[in-house]
DNA sequence: TGGTATCTTGATATATTCTTGATGACTTTA
DNA sequence: TAAAGTCATCAAGAATATATCAAGATACCA
């Protein structure tokens, strides 16, 4: 996994709202602040410019025309660890939560203090200016672009299902970390499947046998007898 | 045998405020929620009992008696990145900028919802399960690290069989001190087994092989004749 | 509704790990 | 020195874990 970092100043910000004078209202603020803004009206300009734009920060919308919110937030998360605040109009202490454990770093109410949004942004930057992981997991022959769920093997594409895309996200988002039998079963299937081991290795099988050269003699996908899989490393 | 993974403590919270009723409350609140909760009153118990009890969360009342809840942050702040969530009464949009810019992660007005503080915490604490880096246990040419489950000996990764693991496990967590054989048995095989040395010493000769120079002159594992065995510690 | 892709489950071959017994080296003690 | 105990190692069969194929079940889409 290459390790850029693109913190470059000032911090980037990506606002996400439909509402064009909150936007310019929100430009005009943080770039007296000293931050580089960029603008997306709705959920998939969000994605994509966050794949682009690569924003060291996103202040978040929950109320947006063509997605939920939180699966914006979900969908971010699969490959980004990007510090978010949410702003939203909406008071119910349900929307929080979920937004908070969809992965939501912060939660503000409109409407709400300008000197305070530039506190919590301050804190959330403080917090992230370590580490920004590249989204594209490559080594030897295999490539995985998280962002775009995009998977090249020995140069050519190849197709997942929805589970092995999810069991090798699980694996790229842990490479070179033993992942267990329970662990795994339980983040993909649910803790109702950590006693079947069985329904984890057909897709394993599955899936080395999609990007592994040859799937008897594995080079990504690494069993650990016993214990679990592994993805290899680049270190 | 017990093949149990390690499974994480209930993670530790301070709760620093000066209303006794407050903290009866979110020591009830927080109990049922799985975590283990400690109390402080006062701004100079806070600080002695983060230092002692070294809890992974700190909830801070603003309006301490001895001294003002700002300069608690800042003290902590001193030597300590724990994360803390103020709760306060206060609405005054500068407390909340002074709070977060001393160095609180989180603010949050009474009276607030159970589901948003508990979702505020799981953020919090989601954060810095992140950020720890893994501990890795290292002794001369010897790397073990628990976390990713791995093993590098004389500069190349082994790999260990599940009893193997747990064996080297028992004894880098104990490293420098001697473990009885029957402890050793107890542990890894179960209460049954404290009479038959012989699977120990079976898989004591198999883990030399595999992370020794000279298995025959072994320099990590070493034997306490009539005792047990004992890892090198780096001391 | 039919057709397709995916998921689940069973059967079975292969591979790994565990247990156990045999053997010899070494140490301690009589 | 002999005898007894402890320790290290090897190797083979037993037990367990893993990989794979394929059929039936399910979900999804046009």
């Amino acid at each position: 996994m290459n390790n850029e970092t693109n913190s470059a100043n000032p911090p980037r910000i990506l606002v996400v709202d439909d509402e064009a004078a909150i936007r310019r209202f929100l430009q005009t603020v943080l770039s007296s602040g000293d931050f580089c803004v960029q603008q997306a009206e709705n959920g998939h300009l969000a994605l994509a410019a966050a794949a682009a734009f690569r924003p060291d920060l996103i202040l978040l919308d929950l109320g947006l025309p063509d997605m939920d919110g939180v699966e914006v937030i979900k969908r971010l998360r699969e490959w980004s660890k990007v510090p978010i605040i949410v702003l939203s109009v909406r008071e119910r202490e349900d929307d929080k939560v979920k937004a908070l454990d969809a992965g939501a770093d912060d939660y503000l109410t409109k409407p709400f203090g300008i000197g305070e949004l530039l506190a919590r942004i301050r804190v959330a930057l403080r917090r992230a200016v370590q580490q920004a992981p590249a989204p594209i997991y490559k080594i030897d022959d295999l490539e995985v672009d998280l962002v775009h769920r995009r998977i090249v093997a020995g140069g050519r594409e190849v197709q997942l299902t929805p589970t092995e895309y999810d069991l090798l996200r699980l694996l790229v988002t842990h490479a070179g970390k033993v992942l267990t039998h329970r662990q795994i079963l339980r983040q993909i299937w649910g803790a109702g499947y950590v006693e079947q081991p069985h329904v984890l290795r057909v897709n394993i099988s599955n899936l080395r046998h999609k990007i592994e050269k040859d799937s008897s003699r594995p080079r990504y996908i690494l069993t650990e007898a016993g214990v679990g899989y592994r993805l290899k490393a680049d270190f």
